[in-house]
DNA sequence: ACAATGTGCAAGTAATAACTTGCATATTAA
DNA sequence: TTAATATGCAAGTTATTACTTGCACATTGT
């Protein structure tokens, strides 16, 4: 998991065509050029195109253990939340190369979806016995359908980051801070007795 | 924009590879063995690959003006607001094909990307007129971020439509009615007095 | 009955993309 | 200083893909 300069190099290039063309359309002649190497410098490294791949996806993989460590409450909802949502738009922005191609190439890559997959998957459950814990300690309603509110918050963060990443009018788009300060502000009235 | 029987057949052949590997990767040849035609008959009636492209955004772009003409508010906030939901979602299922190529393809077929961001744009509007007229007539809360609601219930069901249309786990989830009946519900909680 | 129209089929073309190989040259490590 | 190691470069291979052409055949409207 350590790599050379060229390496990197190379892994930065690769990462910058994902996130514009997916995999299949990420020539190894742009890679090279991007990168500014030869091409045949990528084969020797990575043995071939699959190897790119495979390194990204063991970077990812590390990052997401990773991230599953590190978990701090404090019972202060909005602050709580606030910092769930935060680590996980940075940590889809950090991996946004293979985050996109685990959407868009998810009937040829099967293999990278079900990786994706796992964020939206972990984010999910951190929120369901977050938010068990928080009516346990009777800081939010008893009454609350967690799971429905756990995901309403996921596929919330999702659409946002999807609209923010894919689409460019000022229109749909506000910053990252707006939204963390605005929409979990009024995530968590609904939470609230 | 009437087509005939084996122009159809294409075109249906076209849109489901369109959905899977979206408009680079679905291959002429890949088009016609789908469609049950000579590959050949594919250039015939369509001139181009760019031809079947064109006419798919042909009929997405005449259905989005069907869709702007059809409105009728009952006043009543969550059977709106369930129909508009339901309305865009359907639309947007419809033209699932064109919908994640102008997603996945937005940086080499920018064109579609613009048109496809069409819609969020046009649901946004339409919530936030909604919403205001519904404030006018004193129906909910007199002091709601009304831009801000808007653009959270247009991210909540895009983030929901994409996790549908690519994450399998049922983990993750429900069906199209369940999302319209709670989700639906707890957005017209926030908006009451 | 016949002419137009649409399709199937076989063959081919030109461009692109993922690799391979052989060799020259530059950098680094003993 | 020398030997290993990494990279650049030029050339080539193989497969795929969008698209073309020419011809045979079948359907359909007059």
């Amino acid at each position: 998991m350590s790599f050379t300069p060229t390496q990197k190099r190379i892994l930065k290039a690769f990462k910058d065509l994902l996130i514009e063309n997916g995999y299949r359309n990420a020539t190894t002649h742009k890679i090279a050029e991007s990168a500014q190497v030869n091409e045949t410098t990528i084969f020797r490294n990575f043995k071939d195109k699959r190897g790119l791949l495979q390194a990204t996806i063991d970077q990812y993989l590390a990052d997401i253990d990773r991230l599953k460590q590190e978990q701090k409450d404090t019972g202060n909802l909005e602050k709580d939340l606030t910092a769930m949502a935060d680590k996980y738009q940075k940590f889809v922005f950090d991996h946004q190369a293979i985050f996109m191609v685990g959407l868009r190439e998810s009937f040829s890559l099967p293999e990278v979806n079900k990786d994706v997959e796992k964020i939206p998957i972990h984010f999910k459950s951190l929120l369901v016995s977050y938010l068990k814990k928080m009516q346990e300690k009777r800081l939010i309603s008893q009454d609350l359908d967690i799971e429905m509110l756990a995901m309403n918050f996921v596929w919330l963060n999702f659409g946002f980051f999807l609209t923010q990443s894919r689409f460019t009018s000022s229109f749909l788009n506000i910053t990252h801070e707006e939204f963390l300060a605005k929409n979990i502000r009024s995530f968590v009235k609904e939470l609230k007795y």
